[in-house]
DNA sequence: CCAAATAACTAGACAACTAGACAAATTATA
DNA sequence: TATAATTTGTCTAGTTGTCTAGTTATTTGG
C-alpha cells in the first residue's frame, strides 16, 4: 500500500492547522505557494486541499485563497426560536439580511399549514442570515398576512424580524413542529451562501404558533452544513 | 449549469430596476454600496453593471454614477411615417441597417394588403433601427415591386429607405393602417436586438399607400418595450 | 507474470474573481 | 471659488475554478 501524494500532504496541511499555527479564519499559503514547498504539480494541491474541504476543515474563496474554518455554529430547536438571540448567546456578531419581501399566493402545504385558503394572498420574506459576515443560512418565511395586520409596514420599517413581529402585536409564539432534511446548493443557493455548487444543506420546515394556536409563520431555513450544526433541546 | 456572480448580480439589479423601484434617469446605488450589499470586490459589480449597459438598460456617468436609461418616445403618426425623420427631429443620432434585401413570394396576408396576385414577386426587406448606437427595433417591409419600377436598384444605391422610395417616384405616401401587439422576443431577435430573450415587443403591422390609393408597403416592425414608447396622436 | 484498465499526476490554457493603484470627472464642502 | 471627497474608468497583478490532454504509476484480472 502506498500512500499518495495529495494524501500525504493533505495529512500535513490539516496538522499545521491543528498545531494551530493558522487561526480560525486566517488564510493558508496559496496553491501556488504549497505547489513550489512540495514540489508537486498545482492540481495535487488543489486535490489536498479540496479534501480538507470537503472534511470542512477550510473553505475557500476564489480568487482570493483558501481559508481555515470556523468553529461551527450550533443552533437550537426549541420552543422559542430566536436566530439573533441564540447567537448572541454563543458570542458572535448575528445579522440577517432581507433579500426579497412581497405578497405572494402561497402553494398547497404553505395555506394548508397557515390555515388559510389558497387564493388569500401571504408576506413572502426571504433572507440570509450571516454569523461574523459569513452567511450561513437561507430562510424564506409566509406569513398569513390577514391574520397580522400592519406586518408589512412593520417588516419595511424594522431590520429585525422578531421586532416587526412584535411591533404587529405578535408578542409570543412559540413552535409547533419542525421537520428536518438534507440536499446539496444548487447554483443560486451556492452563490447566496458564498459556497460551491454541490455542498451539503441542513433543510429544515417549521411552523410556529402565537398563543392562541393560531399558525403565524411557515418557514424554511437551509443551513450550511459546513457551518452550522442543529441542536435539538428537549425538555 | 452554473451561475456566475456578475450574472446573478446582473440580474438581480435588473429585476429590481423593471420591477420599477428606480425610474427612468433616476441615480443607481454606487459601485461601491452594491459591492457591500452583494458581498463581491467592485470589479464584479463593474462586470455585472456593464452587462446592463451593453443591453442598454443603464448608462453612467464618469465620476457621478450609474442610471437608468430613459425610454424613446416614438411618434406613431397616422399620417407620414419617416423612421429618420422623427428622430432627427428629436435630436437623436437615427441609423438603419439593412440586413436583408431579395425577391420574395407574399404570403396571402401581404398579397391581400398589397393588392397583388400571391404569385407576383415582392421587395423584402429586413433591417434594424438605432437609437444612438443602440438598437431599438427590428423592421420587416414588403413593397409591390411591379408597381414601383426600379425600386430594388433603388433599395441598393440609397442608404434611405424614404429617399429610395423618393427615387422611384413615390413622393408621398401615407399610413393606411396600423395594428399593434406584444409579444416576447425569440433568441434571434434577442440576438439582433442585443438583449434578454424573453424581454416584451411592441409589434406594429402597418399599411402605407400612395396618393392614389394604392397600397406601397405593407410593413412590420418589432419594437423592444424597454427603449421605446410608442405615442399615438389622436387628432 | 503480463496486459489492460484505472487512478494519480503533470502541463497548460482560460475564465471568474480579488486586490490595489491611479487618473479623470463629478459632487460636496469649507 | 477653491479644496476635498466621492465615483467611475482603466490599468496591472495575483488567486481560485474549470477545462482538456497527455504521461506515469498502480491496481486488476486472466
Amino acid at each position: 500500500m502506498k500512500t499518495f501524494a495529495w494524501k500525504y500532504i493533505s495529512d500535513q496541511i490539516y496538522k499545521e492547522i491543528n498545531e494551530g499555527r493558522y487561526l480560525e479564519g486566517q488564510k493558508l499559503p496559496t496553491e501556488n505557494e504549497y505547489s513550489l514547498r512540495f514540489g508537486v504539480n498545482r492540481h495535487t494541491i488543489r486535490r489536498a486541499l479540496n479534501e480538507l474541504i470537503r472534511k470542512s476543515y477550510i473553505y475557500s474563496r476564489k480568487g482570493s485563497g483558501f481559508y481555515v474554518s470556523e468553529k461551527k455554529t450550533i443552533h437550537f430547536i426549541n420552543q422559542r426560536p430566536r436566530f439573533t438571540k441564540s447567537l448572541i448567546a454563543s458570542g458572535d456578531t448575528p445579522l440577517t439580511k432581507i433579500i426579497r419581501l412581497e405578497y405572494i399566493k402561497p402553494n398547497e402545504e404553505e395555506a394548508k399549514n397557515l390555515k388559510i385558503k389558497k387564493e388569500e394572498m401571504v408576506i413572502f420574506l426571504e433572507g440570509i442570515g450571516y454569523r461574523n459576515n459569513t452567511p450561513i443560512c437561507i430562510y424564506k418565511k409566509i406569513f398569513p398576512s390577514n391574520r397580522i395586520p400592519g406586518l408589512m409596514a412593520s417588516f419595511k420599517k424594522n431590520s429585525s424580524i422578531s421586532k416587526a413581529l412584535f411591533d404587529s402585536g405578535i408578542k409570543d409564539y412559540i413552535r409547533s413542529y419542525s421537520i428536518i432534511s438534507s440536499k446539496l446548493t444548487n447554483h443560486v443557493e451556492a452563490f447566496l451562501l458564498k459556497c460551491n455548487q454541490g455542498e451539503p444543506l441542513i433543510c429544515t420546515k417549521n411552523l410556529n404558533v402565537n398563543n392562541k394556536k393560531e399558525p403565524i409563520e411557515f418557514g424554511y431555513t437551509l443551513f450550511m452544513g459546513s457551518r452550522v450544526e442543529i441542536y435539538i433541546e428537549n425538555n
